[in-house]
DNA sequence: CACCAAAAAGTTAACGTTAACATTTTCACT
DNA sequence: AGTGAAAATGTTAACGTTAACTTTTTGGTG
């Protein structure tokens, strides 16, 4: 059974256009060290037979892949990340890369395996979803050599490179932001997952400083749910806060996903958003703008993360250092009419 | 500088191990042909210095590359095969396979290029989420000698194999439950995209035959809005709805999460759903049962795609023939509150 | 028209692995 | 101990491409 492009190799397209193999591969790939009738012929050899090149064969003897691996922790759920892959992704196919996509799971202890198998394919750059701790998987990814950006979190130890904003910021921010607002009985509903309970955290710390924590956050018990973080848990969410302190004014959703949720609930109980119950979410999801009320969020630039992301990652292949091997994107609080 | 994890090859492990080359390569591959000890210490000499596989090297000898490409309109939005790909991957990971996610884009006319792309890593297998329609892609499919799996449509006439089922008779289906179900002015929300508008035909095609079809379908006008589907055009949607035909009882939102901007939208104008405007939404979001009221929707069985497409691709490349080229995996009406 | 640098094309070998075939070792059984 | 089949291991070459080096061609110059 023929593989490969239907079997049509290099040699093939040669022989048809009646140069050397090396001439038919410089003429596809390095054309101005080619002259114009011959790289004619090879281009009208290629479309003749159909050729479709071989990238392992190319990445095996160049040692360049022109290809970039991410790992998300999951593509199913309307995750804020999933926006800034697609940014990333965009650059990366412009700049001649392909981006291979692999899914890490909220699980980490396969990240040990999952990194292994992302080197067997010797990318030419890592982009992360999210740090990698796994000392096993970080000694792996040093030793390959490997450009790796982490992205989506802050850290003064990365692997190699960071693209981030810290979480835990972003749970202060809005925590400042509620007191500013006149909210005086703070709760949030976050999930256990690491970057969500770091924006609790930052949330909590924040609120108790400032002297606006709810029942919640002063018995230290946080609303906590499982990812993937979704409209249900913003529901029941609103339900348990209200259950155990009646005189909640402000509610942080630790996703926007959940903070429809919330909103939805504070509806059906009659409660007026802003009036009575202020809601916050995270990601300016493409929905945020649509909400009724429209939704109070953060948000975070995916398409700088995402820019930033290939630059380095780009630069570091083709050799040059970057100047900033970590790079804090920060985020921005969107008002709206939620909170 | 080192690429290549680390620069150790199976001949380094091989030395170190004291066996030769293929030797080490059996340990590995296939272990029942190796002694005991001989395995042993190749594992420990690859545990000992760090080696991981070259995957390109493997794949150019072997003709074999344990890669899986699947091509999906874009992984931003939330959409419903997103769950789809999930469970395929999951199972080809277990079969040994890694997958290869490349966005496609909802524009039909890089599919050429795309395609090329796909072909140049050789992969095992291909995955379409929806089908190829270009020619020039589709010969190229055929001409490598892929095998390839057409998902989440119908065709009489796929590239070499499908599993998926009728977006027209979901349609349909649809109509028929709200004729039954007594309601006699019907509408819909779709987007132009094709298989959105395949449902949105369906749907139309039957009302117009059971009579209920509300003045936007009878005028042939759909409220057509552009893909990635989202909550604002389900708001947007029904007040259009409403404004040209204020008698609509019941709207077909083309997925849930229009439904669900449109469930919003039926509230804040007072309107009670389901008693007075009945609301079905696509696709059986894990947020559809939390809605209020909860979604009345259609499902497709994900693990069941997922499971099909990927025992298709992992018989064919073992050359096992399979009985049914052409699988449909139909789909079932969740009936809930909201209509 | 001889000369020479630059441009174009060619030759050789190698990237790291495994298929295919060849050889050696093991060991049960005479 | 000798036999032979099975198990274990080894040798060679090849997968399709490109890096590095070499040779040939081109074309402007004195």
């Amino acid at each position: 059974m023929p593989r490969s492009g239907g079997g049509v190799t290099l040699t093939d397209v040669a022989r048809q256009a009646g140069v050397s193999v090396m001439t038919a591969s410089r003429a596809l790939n390095q054309p101005h060290l080619v002259s114009e009738t011959t790289r004619k012929q090879v281009l009208e050899a290629v479309a003749h037979s159909g050729y479709v090149p071989n990238l392992h064969a190319a990445g095996l003897r160049s040692q360049r892949t022109r290809m970039i691996a991410m790992m998300v922790p999951s593509i199913a759920s309307g995750s804020a990340f999933l926006l800034a892959v697609h940014a990333m992704t965009e650059m990366l196919v412009e700049a001649g890369y392909q981006v291979m996509l692999s899914e890490r799971g909220y699980d980490r202890s396969r990240d040990d395996t999952v990194i292994d198998s992302v080197i067997a394919r010797r990318p030419d750059g890592i982009v992360l979803t999210g740090l990698m701790e796994s000392p096993l998987a970080r000694q792996r990814l040093l030793a390959s050599g490997i450009p790796v950006v982490e992205t989506w979190e802050m850290t003064d130890t990365p692997i190699d490179m960071l693209v981030g904003f810290s979480h835990y910021e972003v749970g202060r921010a809005i925590a400042r932001y509620l007191h500013e607002q006149g909210r005086r009985h703070v709760a949030s509903i976050a999930a256990s997952e690491n970057r969500t309970a770091a924006r609790f955290q930052g949330f909590a710390d924040e609120a108790l400083r400032l002297g606006i924590a709810g029942r919640h956050l002063q018995a230290g018990t946080s609303l906590v749910i499982d990812p993937p973080s979704q409209l249900g848990h913003g529901r029941a969410g609103l339900a348990r806060a209200l259950e155990g302190d009646p005189d909640v004014d402000a509610i942080f959703s630790s996703t926007d996903m959940i903070a429809l949720g919330t909103l939805m609930e504070a509806q059906l109980r009659g409660l007026r958003v802003p009036e009575d119950l202020a809601v916050v979410g995270f990601g300016d999801f493409d929905f945020a703008c649509n909400t009724a009320p429209a939704l109070t969020t953060v948000r975070v630039d995916h398409e700088d993360i995402g820019r930033r992301t290939a630059t380095l990652l780009i630069n570091r292949i083709e050799g040059i250092e970057p100047e900033h091997r970590i790079q804090d994107v920060g985020f921005s609080l969107i008002q709206r009419q939620s909170g």
